[in-house]
DNA sequence: AAGCTTGCCAACCGCCCACCA
DNA sequence: ATGGTGGGCGGTTGGCAAGCT
């Protein structure tokens, strides 16, 4: 039996969504938080699939999105990710603060796929060109040159000697030791397998405990000013006096707490809202 | 100026998984 | 154990804008 769609197509809305549209989902979001996302259509009064509802917030609406186009270091985490996770838009995402598995994607099938044909390499292995045509041909070859193959490929198989070695960085890859593998500490017995088998990658290490990125990473979310007001000044034409609706509940429940108290209080000043509790 | 092409990205679609009764 | 449901995910599409001829 198939599965049900999320919603009763007929009378429901598709296609962009209107200021309008926006103004009564946030309305509604801020006044209730995010809860069962089919009732939320009929609640907020809007006619859309509450599925529709739920991308458009988390992919446009969410306040704490950054704007604009992926930083230089944002874009190497991603390929550097891209490089040991595959396709898994959202856990990549997941440690770019501010930035959604769509646009992410978007960015990588749009830009950095690009470059990286550019500069020789496919996106798809991130090996050079030329090695994986060579690597496509042959691929019956039991060679043991590092291979970076998404993960998502490579699901399923354990590394070792007889199998692929590990996924690597671009940065590593003339410098990785295969035997590296071989260490492990008390912390890591706890890991699952796949996060044993990155234990010596920081990185890769924190997405499989769910552990903020290490200090290593280039960047530091922290929203800027501008950044925060051009979110609000580009959303609408006109300042949001409905905002004011949201002083009543839990601001931090509502997406706001990459935001420290100094910061909300300019962001509400910023919009003439001054008298914030 | 008009028509065509290309690039970008918001939004949709369908599948999958976790949870619950 | 099973089926229904909600939510999440990745792939794809469609519309708009900018650039080109």
């Amino acid at each position: 039996m198939g599965r049900q769609p999320c919603c009763d197509k007929l009378g429901v809305k598709k296609g962009p969504w209107t200021a309008e549209e926006d103004k009564k989902l946030i309305n509604f979001i801020l006044t209730n938080g995010q809860c069962c996302w089919r009732a939320v259509p009929k609640l907020a009064g809007l006619r859309r699939c509450g599925k529709s509802c739920r991308l458009r917030w988390t992919n446009y609406l969410r306040p704490d999105l950054k704007r604009g186009l992926l930083n230089e270091a944002e874009e190497k985490l991603v390929i550097d990710l891209h490089a040991r996770l595959g396709n898994r838009w959202s856990k990549i995402a997941s440690k770019l603060p501010g930035r959604t598995d769509n646009e992410i994607k978007n960015h990588w099938n749009t830009h950095i796929k690009k470059k990286l044909f550019k500069m020789g390499i496919d996106p798809l292995t991130h090996q050079p060109l030329h090695n994986s045509e060579t690597d496509n041909q042959n691929s019956q070859s039991d060679h043991q040159t590092p291979q970076i193959i998404p993960e998502s490929e490579n699901q399923n198989q354990s590394p070792g000697p007889n199998n692929t070695v590990p996924l690597i960085s671009l940065e590593e890859i003339n410098s990785y030791s295969p035997t590296d593998q071989n260490s492990s500490s008390d912390e890591s017995n706890n890991l699952p397998d796949d996060a044993k088998f990155y234990e010596n990658d920081p990185l890769i290490s924190c997405l499989f405990k769910d552990d903020d990125p290490p200090d290593l990473f280039p960047w530091q979310f922290q929203p800027s000013q501008e950044n925060f007001d051009s979110f609000w000044a580009n959303s609408w034409d006109e300042n949001c006096p409905w905002l004011l609706d949201c002083q009543d509940f839990g601001i931090h429940d509502f997406g706001f707490d990459c935001f420290n108290d100094v910061e909300i209080d300019n962001v509400l000043k910023s919009l003439d809202v001054g008298n914030i509790q």
